[in-house]
RNA sequence: GUGGGAGUAGUUCAGUUGGUAGAGCCCUUGACUGUGGAUCAAGUGGUCGCCGGUUCGAGUCCGGUCUCCCACCCCA
């Protein structure tokens, strides 16, 4: 391909075949997040960088996202996540009936090398509920992931949805003796423990936790919240407490595939309480499809009444490449029409044009061919195209205002009255609009 | 930023020890000038990523460069 003429890596470029498979997956999203309530905004994909740099963590605003300045002299971003708009959207609105629940499908941009389930300019969606910091809507955001994944046909045990929590981390990082001002980084470092080779995460760890390193990588390991030694350490009546009763609200749910496991950390820094992530458990996307969180203290930072949010963003790409390797097929829609209609010269176009349109006001799809050439032609078209019925405007058919409606699935043909054809196609075709 | 692989027709790819380029799909046309799908036949289409080197001769060998893919880092 000339390059002059290809998109920039990694850029977002669906073609129709990709973009009904990924409007038919947001459209099984949309179903679910609206039985639960939830109402859809969107936002600006270019913000100020403050925006950025105050909460979601430097590595994402500083090394991975498209920074410039512009025409104003303005330095600016394109959004690399949803979150921080949403907040600042929130405080902005501070009429909002609380609880809010709100979610988005934001393009947003992350700087890097593009890879498989990975490129600069991709989807998500987001979903969050503001204003309660009730464990219920924890549990909710989760139930509503679990529905879109069950919607979406994902079979029991192909996926897994990790939990844990900031606050239980803190309350066992506390007991080892680390100060607060140290958390952050073990928390940065339990969140690599599986990224690394052991030797290798080992070294890392005790160099910058010191004696506390072993016992931080035995708490990264608990997958249970009846775990002794956890409980030795968490806060009486704390946030393990809490975690409990957060797994009976799951089962409550009816949420199967999620779990508690230690080693969750997620890489933002304003996540305050409970941090999740979905993973395939097959073994050709190790990467997260969705990750999300609690944070509490967000919305303050823009002003007005702090406001506690809970939500995640799901990867629409790597979503679909999940299920594609399922075998999973989506169907958007079709594209099929209901009726081609060939025209078979000039001379009989405008009531060709005429009687697609009477088509078209009973509720049906009708492909108009453009061109006049032969017939063959048209009908291969029509065939190609996947209509149900081609429909031909001849010379006869124009002097007597019917057309001539053949079933391209194998059927017969017959010539009709314009009124008669229109009472047949409705009969045999209605309501598929 | 680091490491590996690959660049040949619109697309997916083949191309032998160096000898001026091939297939499938797609597209166009044709097998009753008012009838599609299947089959068949024919045809269009390539600066072999780019630059340089070796050679009588380079898609092929060597060097450089660009791009894409995969993996790492990080993350949706």
């Amino acid at each position: 391909m000339n390059p002059a003429v290809k998109p920039l890596a990694g850029m977002r470029q669906l073609y129709p075949d990709a973009m009904a498979v990924e409007e038919g997956i947001a459209a099984v999203i949309r179903r679910v997040a609206l039985s639960y309530g939830f109402e859809e905004y969107d936002g600006p994909v270019i913000e100020p960088l403050e925006l950025f740099l105050a909460k979601s963590g430097s590595e994402l605003v500083m090394e991975q996202s498209y920074r410039f300045t512009d025409r104003g002299g303005r330095e600016v971003v394109l959004r690399p996540e949803m979150t921080p708009t949403l907040a600042r959207m929130i405080a902005g609105a501070p009429d909002t009936p609380m609880p809010a629940r709100w979610m988005s499908f934001p393009v947003c941009f992350r700087y890097e090398r593009p890879q498989r389930g990975r490129v600069r300019e991709f989807r998500q969606f987001n979903c969050d509920i503001l204003g309660s910091d009730s464990l219920a809507a924890d549990a909710e955001v989760i139930a509503v992931l679990d529905g879109i994944m069950r919607g979406l046909g994902a079979p029991p045990g192909s996926y897994s949805i990790r939990y844990s929590s900031r606050r239980l981390a803190s309350e066992v990082l506390t007991s080892l003796g680390l100060e607060s001002v140290m958390h952050q980084q073990a928390l940065a470092i339990i969140d690599r423990k599986s990224k690394l080779p052991a030797d290798e995460w080992r070294a890392w760890a005790s160099e910058r936790l010191g004696g506390a390193a072993e016992a931080v990588e035995r708490f990264s390991c608990c997958s249970s919240l009846d775990d002794g030694w956890l409980a030795e350490r968490a806060a009486p009546g704390g946030e393990l407490e809490r975690l409990r009763e957060f797994g009976g609200l799951l089962g409550a749910a009816g949420v199967a595939s999620a779990s508690f496991d230690a080693g969750i950390a997620r890489g933002l820094d304003y996540y305050t309480g409970i941090v999740f992530e979905l993973l395939d458990t097959g073994g050709q996307n190790r990467r997260a499809i969705c990750g999300g969180g609690r944070y509490d203290n967000l919305v303050g930072i823009f002003g007005g009444k702090p406001v506690p949010g809970v939500g995640f963003g799901l990867g629409m790409l790597t979503l679909r490449l999940f299920l594609e390797t399922l075998g999973l097929r989506v169907s958007g829609r079709s594209g099929r029409p209901d009726v081609f209609m060939a025209v078979f010269s000039p001379a009989e176009l405008p009531w060709a044009v005429e009687a697609a349109e009477a088509i078209r006001s009973r509720g049906l799809s009708v492909l108009a061919s453009l061109e006049c050439g032969k017939l063959s032609k048209q009908f291969r078209e029509a065939s190609r195209r996947g209509a149900s019925f081609t429909a031909v405007a001849g010379p006869e058919e124009a002097s007597e205002r019917s057309i001539t409606l053949k079933d391209m699935s194998g059927g017969g043909q017959m010539r009709l009255p314009l009124e008669k054809a229109l009472e047949f196609l409705e009969t045999r075709l209605g309501g598929s609009l």
